[in-house]
DNA sequence: CAGGTC
DNA sequence: TCTGG
């Protein structure tokens, strides 16, 4: 299908592509120059380039599909949840609190993305004891070796994140051990062959119809899947936008930046720990204190890259 | 030790 | 604990 850039009308602090796409919510969106990215969404492959006068977007389908802006535009909204009003929670988590004012003036138009569950879900069970870099590389592998192929752009193939079914197949845990996925090789297949068990078929995506707490528990069965992994699907993929997920570096911020009874005391990040910064932030910031939250986090990620940029310049000098 | 889990 | 830096 012949590809044309359109235009997606909304300024830069409405969404900002760089910092949503690279925050490490989702691992599949490749930076091809300074504006330009290009990744896999519903089975299309999509290159965004951010502009003054909005997102500009290229869709590559499979050549048996034909183009409808009308549903391109209706993915994209859905994708980045453009009716929520980024202005008005910015300002309301703002007047909450002094901190967060101070890091959300380096990085407006943050959004959580819809994600599809479960790619979301997968690629965080890869996420355990792991960085950025490697999870993505990982995420990759499984798309080439278990995703069908979409379509080629620029010489690149690409693929779409592979069915339950598919990694549920009996070689998948020895496949995947092959490729370096460690422990987690088990997890995956065993999660998959769970859900392939149950009588709903949509069951991972029902989870978006049922409160948090009943979402949480019942992802918190699944093998690989402990309590921040479950907050980042409850997050990112099933509409829990109170959801905080909790990790090493949160729990540094939180001890560094908040003062949060009793958690200064634990040595390590403990189960009170850990639910005592996700009610501290829940009552801090509200409904969508789980986006919140996000900004916080990218924007302590962002000085981390930003120091990490600086470090290769002087060490090439 | 890296955005944990069992 | 798997694996990579």
């Amino acid at each position: 299908m012949a590809s044309v850039w359109k235009r997606l009308s909304c300024d830069g602090d409405v969404l900002n592509l760089g910092i949503t796409l690279v925050c490490g919510q989702a691992f599949r969106w490749k930076k091809l120059n300074n504006e330009e990215w290009c990744g896999v969404l519903s089975g299309k492959v999509w290159t965004f380039k951010q502009s003054s006068d909005g997102i500009y977007y290229k869709v590559n389908s499979r050549l048996s599909e034909v183009e409808s802006t009308t549903q391109n535009e209706s993915i994209l909204n859905d994708y980045f949840q453009l009716n929520i009003d980024l202005h008005h929670l910015y300002d309301h988590w703002s007047s909450r609190d002094d901190n967060f004012k101070q890091v959300a003036a380096t990085i407006s138009g943050f959004r959580l993305l819809r994600q599809d569950p479960v790619e979301n879900l997968f690629s965080f069970i890869c996420s355990s004891n792991n960085n950025i870099e490697r999870i993505s590389s990982m995420v990759e592998a499984l798309c080439v070796k278990y995703g069908g192929i979409i379509t080629e752009v620029n010489g690149v193939v690409y693929h779409d994140f592979p069915s339950i079914a598919t990694l549920a197949e009996p070689q998948v845990e020895q496949e995947l051990r092959e490729l370096k996925f460690g422990y987690r090789a088990k997890f995956i297949h065993e999660t998959a062959k769970i859900l392939m068990k149950k009588c709903n078929k949509d069951w991972l995506i029902s989870l978006r119809e049922v409160p948090y707490e009943e979402a949480h528990a019942a992802l918190c069965e699944l093998p690989g899947v402990g309590a921040k992994v479950a907050d980042c699907v409850c997050l990112m993929s099933l509409d829990k936008t109170d959801a905080i997920p909790v990790d090493t570096h949160v729990w540094q911020i939180s001890c560094r930046d908040y003062n949060i009874p009793d958690l200064k005391k634990s040595k390590s990040l403990t189960n009170k720990a850990y639910k005592a910064i996700g009610d501290h932030f829940r009552q801090l910031f509200g409904k969508y204190a789980g986006w919140a939250n996000s900004v916080l986090f990218s924007g302590d990620l962002k000085k981390f890259q930003d120091s990490k940029v600086n470090y290769i310049q002087v060490s090439l000098i």
